[in-house]
DNA sequence: GCCGTTTTCGGCCCGACTGTTTTCAGTCG
């Protein structure tokens, strides 16, 4: 059975609460905890790492004791350190912690005093009156828990990011029109590092008159709820039920407060720790010496990271992993930008399921600056997304080589189709007269891992496929990505010479950040393409060029960054031969 | 349990909020 990530870090997660419950020393709950955080971002799979024999010790936070247990549990399936610690508490302790507002602590005391073992346990005893007469319990916290206990901590009560970044700039917009005195306005959280998906938006600003930005948030139309509402902060719940956070700062202090909430948390556990070490200690106010006890701010985060003697990382390697010690050295790679991006390699028009005619679709490619565009659409296959006979594949081809007026350059290609043997929508022969052909999984979905990797590895086998489209199919929110050994397909594109594509629309983000950051270290070719539908949507560009620097990557990663005369040089060699052109550049 | 520009021992991020407390513990981000 395969291990992943998300398992062990969970296993740490719990066996930290575990441990707290027991009221163990604190460090050590700490070190479980970080342990469990940076796991759950790791780019390759621990149990992979295990079994090629791989150091786990030079991961942050992993130390001799933790990579024994992530030995034990991936060759065992188990770790008997946990099993004890779980054997000798009450049961269901953990299950109790999923309420808001109960914690560990407070979860041994239910557990211990009451008896209660469940969720429902718990408002058992408090119906009973019992709760409440718990030391440190009183009637308030039992209201408390009964109210949390309905909106029960569940893991997709996160908004995708697509969905809430347009809600911050149009906060940020009405805010900027209704009050002249606004001066800096930028989110920062999960937001400015561009994850996938948020939990709440923060909103921080400067203004001359703070009162007057934070009432004019609680009074824009589509504000639902009213949280907290001070003279400097507001915090609102906002139509589709997306929790916001304004606060307005003195200028000063903007560049402290903004580094203070973009985190990631990690992030700022480890440089606190490293400005500890230089005497200094961090707070959202400014850099304090903790001799003099004197204070400094900062107007922006350059300007603080450069007081630790610290290159500024971008907000999206903030992530807790290595950006301190490449900060540190002046080395933190240049990553890949939007503006770097050359072409795109993945559209449709009103052919198949695109919106419009293919002329609309190149005029919007010219305007948006790209030097080379390939049209995809879908194979016969997606019939409901009316995909192209081979007949009619063959006259678009006809019409895109002879269509005039355009400074992009037009590449004919199709979205084709991988079948669930792993064979193609098209013959052979008519893939060959393509430019760049993307295969991609739209149906069989549900085949289990070993078919499906086997699936898209043939197709990636296919002399003619250039990217593989949308690798694990998943939509945000909405459907889960296919089972597939990501590790063997990263592989077989390396050996095949198959770009992977980051698929930049904003539902499906694939692949993901931990993805590319793999790909990347193997030297996986990687396209950033935006699979639109409509005109409009090419700018969506900039939620792939996000993933992409989630996963470090610069321009050399990435093959659309090539100019045209380079780029078609690839497409044009053997696909045995890409890999060297590639490498070529990354080396 | 982890880690090293002061350390292989002795430190370990920081503050806000809440509800329970008369000075603090627990939870959260």
């Amino acid at each position: 059975m395969a291990v992943t990530n998300e398992e062990i870090s969970e296993l740490f997660e719990d066996m930290a609460s575990l441990l707290e419950m027991k009221g163990d020393v604190i460090f050590k709950i700490r070190a479980y905890q970080r342990a469990a955080r940076t796991i759950s971002q790791l780019p390759q799979s621990l149990e992979l790492a295990v079994r090629q024999e791989q150091e786990l010790k030079k991961i942050p936070g992993i130390g001799d004791a933790i990579s024994k247990k992530i030995y034990e549990y991936v060759t065992t399936g188990h770790v008997a350190a946990y099993e004890r610690l779980k054997a000798d508490l009450p049961d269901g302790v953990l299950t109790l912690m999923n309420v808001p507002g109960i914690g560990p602590k407070t979860a041994m005391l239910i557990a211990k005093e009451t008896g209660a073992s469940t969720v429902e346990g718990v408002v058992k005893a408090i119906h009973q009156g019992r709760l409440q007469e718990l030391p440190g319990l009183g009637e308030r916290a039992a209201e408390n828990i009964l109210r949390h206990i309905h909106s029960l901590r569940t893991k997709d009560q996160r908004t995708p990011l697509g969905q809430a970044l347009p809600i911050v700039e149009r906060i940020i917009a009405d805010l900027r029109e209704r009050c002249p005195t606004l001066k800096k306005a930028t989110p920062a959280g999960s937001v400015r590092r561009w994850q996938e998906t948020v939990g709440d938006i923060d909103i921080m600003g400067t203004a001359q008159d703070p009162v007057q930005v934070i009432d004019a948030l609680v009074d824009l139309p589509y504000v639902r709820e009213v949280l907290v509402h001070g003279p400097k902060k507001a915090s609102v719940v906002v139509d589709p039920g997306l929790q916001v956070d304004l606060r307005i700062v003195e200028d000063d202090s903007f560049g402290a407060m903004v580094q203070y909430f973009t985190g990631n948390q990690q992030h700022n556990v480890r440089l606190r720790d490293y400005a500890n070490r230089m005497g200094l200690s961090l707070n959202e106010y400014g850099i304090t010496n903790l001799k003099t006890g004197q204070i400094e701010k900062f107007a922006d985060e350059e300007g603080f990271y450069d007081r630790l003697g610290l290159q500024m990382p971008p907000p999206e390697i903030r992530q807790g992993l290595w950006e301190l010690d490449l900060a540190q050295k002046h080395a933190l790679p240049r990553l890949v930008e939007q503006s770097d991006i050359r072409g795109d390699l993945h559209m449709h028009s009103d052919w198949s399921d695109g919106r419009e005619p293919i002329e609309a679709m190149m005029e919007a490619a010219s305007r948006f600056g790209h030097q080379y565009v390939a049209l995809t659409d879908h194979s016969s296959g997606r019939g409901i997304a009316n995909g192209l006979s081979d007949e009619r594949l063959q006259s678009q081809i006809k019409i895109l080589r002879t269509l005039e007026g355009f400074p992009v350059k037009i590449l004919c290609g199709s979205e084709v189709d991988i079948r669930a043997d792993g064979s193609l929508d098209y013959p052979d022969e008519l893939l060959a007269d393509l430019d760049v052909v993307v295969a991609s999984v739209h149906s069989a979905m549900g085949q289990p891992v070993e078919k499906m990797t086997e699936r898209i590895i043939k197709a990636m086998h296919n002399p003619h496929v250039t990217v593989i489209g949308h690798p694990t199919a998943r939509l945000l929110g909405s459907r889960d990505p296919v089972e597939v050994d990501m590790e063997a397909l990263l592989q077989a594109a390396l050996e095949t010479g198959t770009a992977m594509e980051i698929n930049s629309s904003p539902e499906r983000l694939d692949l993901k950040d931990t993805h590319v950051l793999r790909a990347r270290e193997l030297g996986v070719p990687l396209v950033i393409s935006t699979d639109s539908h409509s005109s409009g949507y090419m700018d969506k560009l900039r939620f792939g060029v996000a993933v992409a620097r989630r996963g470090w990557c610069e321009p050399k990663h990435i093959v659309n960054t090539m100019p045209l005369e380079e780029f078609m040089a690839f497409i044009k060699a053997p696909k045995s031969e890409r890999i060297h052109i590639f490498a070529g550049r990354v080396d």
